[in-house]
RNA sequence: GGGCGCUUAGCUCAGCUGGAAGAGCAUCUCGUUUACACCGAGAGGGUCGGGAGUUCGAACCUCUCAGCGCCCACCA
């Protein structure tokens, strides 16, 4: 017996319970069935579920749900990352309230402090993911940092490392202050802010009273220059060229050279170079060899080469404006819009740095990521998303892959005596190659960067499987059969995975990628924490249902576009469980049980006929969107069917029956009630799979589980079977138009005298004549003949039939239908024009499609009878 | 500067191959009826951002103008 309420609390957990401790999400590998594998794109560990992997995460379910449904063998390959800053940082961040810092703790104590973290917190999101219904083989759960995986990360680097295309080296990088860190560029955020532009001038060298004119956002910096620039073209300052100026305050002589860095026609023409700083000027500095004076110590504070040791950069420029005013060489100062680089973590602005740091050559990795994309091997939905790939992968810079943190994979690398590399898969190997190449015993030193944690996750769709080792899981799940993630990460992991997958494999990581868009709050801004505009969505669920968000994620996402939530829509979708509870109550009510094997080509009444075409053209449709990444499409199309057809139409059109006497009819009409009901559960299971789930316990008889039930495709659908109720429904409808239209009470019945129908119509009536008064309130309903005959389509709106019905209960008011008709009559009266405008077109009638020149013919056709139909209502009415 | 996308009902958005404009929510009217008021029946509401073009036919294709958003790069 079902409950009367559709409480979904009673049952979403105890359902999930049950799959789990069933097994019904692990794939059956002795099958010899076609595989369908999905890698789940792995949370950060210490992390909590917000709107983003519910939308992500129920798109994955939905797929795997369906194919597994299919009878392919799937696998749903879940897991965690390790996320390297974000997960130190909290850490950090905790220690903190303690008062104890990292290094008070040191490494190997402040490690071990993280994985108790990671032990404690690790579970939330996992038991979240369970919430909301994600069929993943959690048997296989993995972890970035797992004994495998990192030997797979040791493995991959070693042999990038063996073929060239990873190396050490000094270079300017993006130094995170407050983390001590490099970061890659992807981590940089640029920001827009108003800042200022300081003009001041440098005295040239041996000219008394002769000076270059410098503009620059960041005055601090000209104890680091070794030049200023001036493009040779500059007709203005070109002369300069050759000779040296002297920055003020510490009075040190630079070159003047000629770069066409230097555009004559911004700010002065002239620009100071500081290589050590700046991107640009680095590579001028390349150009024309030019010293690199560091002028950052690696907090941001200045250094001692600079007269304000120890100050912040902010401290500085106060500092050095203050003495370049006393100089009398400041010459202005402007407001100035400009972007600032700030780490995505930290929120510190970004400095640009000479360290020692290690890299991926991505360049040459790109080559082959790019080229199977280029032919189609592995392909993007939506398409458009390909070229946001290609612009970033053809312009990709070499990857910085080592950070100075604790937390993460320390790199293979060790240095002997002399700093000689060695990089091995571990240390016994490493100390090994040390002693045959010293010739002797010597002490060896580890590299204590980690890696970038995007560089473990770029292994993730072969690592989870088993990769270095031989494995069956490998063979036949990889590659991978689609990835699902948000635009935003393309980037950071799809890239990677590509570059990765390409060379540690051979092979694609994934045959699709579906990116999907963001999800964003009411009113469509981004939501953030610090915004205060987040919604959880366990506290969703908690009000709502699993299902009902679900729901909502499907139905919502559609190709190329964001999810703005709504809570109303979230309440619609749980009113649609609702109402999917009660359809199923109602068929407990009148013991529709469904029957074993029950052949439902077999019924005979034309509301079974027609429901069950129905609910095949549903499962086609639902189908189709499905094989074509439509989420949309095909959550609309189940929602139709149950709410608009099975529901609406459906339940309506078989009470006549189960309230009537023939027990045949009865009988039958329970089977094909049970049996709709069955099909609704099975093209809902990939959307709602708890209600589903639930219902298919009390009510399915089949000794299956929904989660296994067989999915059904190409079925043959009766199409002739949906004419004669599509008629009846259209008949009912405009009955009950007019009624409302001409204030008939609902408790008045009517006559209706149907004029005209053929034979075909005549028979139809009087199969249907009860489903047709009682659903639309008649006292009876009779043909009249007449010399028209009635098609289904003709009754599509009964105000163009006005003369058919004729109330002859009650007071009825015709003047608004008078005024109606008029209207209608002078609407069509212009379309009657058009037809004969456009008929009379030689270029229309010789060049349109044969059947379109009918279907207009048609059109005029029925302009004109509507006309004449209308012209006689009105004198009917006259009388009233 | 380069790229991508958006503009359709009051709101949020669908609309796939060019063939008589759709959904949910909101609004208004009415509710006989034992699956459901988290409901039912009915209604109103659109110059598909503006303009031009291609076509027998354009929300859809082309060009153009305007507005909005995102990504990448750069800005002394």
């Amino acid at each position: 017996m079902l409950e009367k309420n559709y409480n979904p609390k009673d049952f979403e957990e105890k359902i999930y319970a049950d799959w789990e401790q069933s097994g019904d999400f692990k794939p059956d590998m002795r099958a010899n069935k076609d595989n369908f594998a999905i890698v789940i794109p792995p949370p950060n560990v210490t992390g909590v579920l917000h709107m983003g992997h519910a939308l992500d995460d129920t798109l994955q379910d939905i797929l795997i749900r369906y194919n597994r449904m299919q009878g392919k063998n799937v696998l749903w390959q879940p897991g965690t990352d390790h996320a390297g800053i974000a997960t130190q940082m909290v850490v950090e961040r905790n220690l903190a309230k303690q008062g104890i810092s990292r290094h008070d703790l040191g490494r190997e104590k402040f490690i071990e402090t993280v994985w108790k973290w990671k032990e404690q917190s690790g579970g939330t999101i996992t038991k979240q993911l369970r919430r909301l219904g994600a069929s993943c083989d959690w048997s296989r759960e993995r972890f970035t940092m797992d004994e495998g995986l990192s030997r797979a990360v040791r493995k991959i680097f070693v042999n990038l490392y063996k073929d060239g295309l990873i190396y050490k080296a000094k270079k300017l990088v993006n130094w995170d202050s407050k983390f001590l860190t490099a970061i890659s560029d992807l981590e940089v955020v640029q920001k827009e802010t108003l800042g200022k532009m300081y003009y001041y001038k440098y005295p040239i060298e041996g000219e008394e009273g002769e000076f270059i004119h410098i503009a620059t956002t960041r005055p601090e910096t000209m104890f680091g220059d070794t030049a200023v620039a001036v493009s040779a073209k500059n007709e203005k300052l070109n002369h300069l060229i050759g000779k040296n100026c002297i920055i003020p305050i510490i009075n040190k002589s630079i070159p003047i050279i000629a770069d066409d860095h230097a555009d004559p026609e911004k700010g002065t023409g002239a620009v100071k170079i500081t290589p050590a700083h700046d991107f640009n000027d680095f590579e001028v500095g390349k150009r024309h060899n030019l010293p690199l004076v560091n002028i950052l110590n690696p907090d941001a504070t200045l250094n001692e080469n600079t007269p304000y040791a120890g100050m912040t950069t902010l401290e500085a420029r106060e500092k050095t404006i203050a003495k370049l005013t006393e100089l009398g060489v400041m010459e202005k100062i402007e407001d100035h819009p400009m972007v600032i680089p700030y780490g995505d973590r930290s929120g510190v602005i970004i400095e640009p740095l000479m360290t020692d740091q290690w890299f991926v050559d991505a360049p040459t990795l790109a080559r082959e990521a790019i080229r199977v994309v280029e032919n189609g091997e592995m392909q993007f939905v939506p398409k458009s998303y390909e070229k946001t790939y290609f612009e970033w992968m053809r312009n990709i810079q070499p990857w910085c892959i080592s950070r100075q943190l604790w937390w993460g994979h320390q790199m293979p690398i060790w240095y002997g005596p002399d700093e000689h590399i060695f990089c091995e898969e571990n240390e016994e190997e490493a100390q090994a190659k040390a002693d045959k190449f010293y010739g002797k015993h010597v002490e060896l030193r580890r590299e204590t960067d980690v890696l970038d944690t995007w560089f473990s996750s770029g292994l993730w769709a072969f690592s989870t499987l088993g990769w270095p080792d031989k494995s069956e899981y490998l063979d036949k799940f990889y590659p991978t059969s689609v990835l699902v993630t948000g635009f935003d990460i393309i980037f950071f992991w799809v890239a990677r995975m590509m570059m990765m997958s390409m060379y540690a494999m051979k092979r694609i990581p994934f045959k699709k990628c579906y990116i999907h868009g963001l999800v964003r709050d009411e009113k469509g801004q981004k939501m953030s924490k610090s915004k205060g505009n987040t919604i959880d969505p366990m506290e969703t669920i908690e009000k709502y249902g699993a299902d009902a968000l679900r729901f909502f994620m499907a139905a919502m996402e559609t190709q190329g576009r964001d999810i703005n939530m709504s809570e109303s829509r979230i309440a619609g979708y749980r009113n649609f469980a609702t109402k999917l509870w009660n359809a199923a109550r109602f068929c407990e009510m009148n013991e529709c049980k469904s029957i074993k094997d029950f052949d439902e080509t077999s019924a005979k009444l034309a509301i079974n006929k027609w429901i069950i075409a129905k609910a095949k053209l549903a499962t086609k449709e639902v189908t189709d969107n499905l094989d074509a990444y439509r989420f949309s499409e095909a959550a609309n199309a189940v929602y139709q069917f149950v709410w608009g057809t099975f529901c609406d139409w459906y339940i309506e059109l078989s009470k006549p029956v189960f309230y009537g006497e023939d027990e045949s009819q009865k009988a039958e009409t329970r089977a094909v009630a049970a049996w709709v009901l069955d099909r609704i559960l099975l093209i809902l299971h990939p959307f709602m799979p708890f209600i589903t789930t639930e219902l298919w316990n009390n009510t399915a008889t089949r000794d299956v589980k929904l989660i296994h039930a067989q999915w059904i495709k190409n079925e043959t659908i009766d199409t002739n079977a949906l004419t004669e109720i599509d008629w009846a429904i259209d008949l009912i409808s405009s009955i009950r138009s007019l009624r409302a239209e001409m204030n008939i009470p609902a408790a008045t019945k009517l006559v209706v005298k149907l004029k005209g129908a053929n034979a075909q119509s005549q028979n139809s009536l009087k199969a249907l004549e009860n489903i047709i008064c009682s659903l639309a309130r008649l006292e009876n309903i009779e043909c009249v003949a007449d010399n028209y005959a009635i098609t289904p389509d003709m009754v599509q709106n009964v105000f163009k039939e006005a003369t058919l019905l004729l109330p002859l209960k009650g007071v009825v008011d015709f003047s608004a239908e008078r005024e109606r008709l008029n209207k209608e009559l002078a609407n069509l009266n212009k379309n009657i024009e058009g037809y004969a405008r456009k008929l009379s077109n030689a270029s229309f009638v010789e060049r349109a499609p044969a059947q379109v020149v009918e279907e207009e013919k048609r059109r005029q056709a029925e302009a004109l009878a509507n006309k004449e139909k209308i012209e006689e209502a009105l004198a009917r009415i006259a009388n009233f």
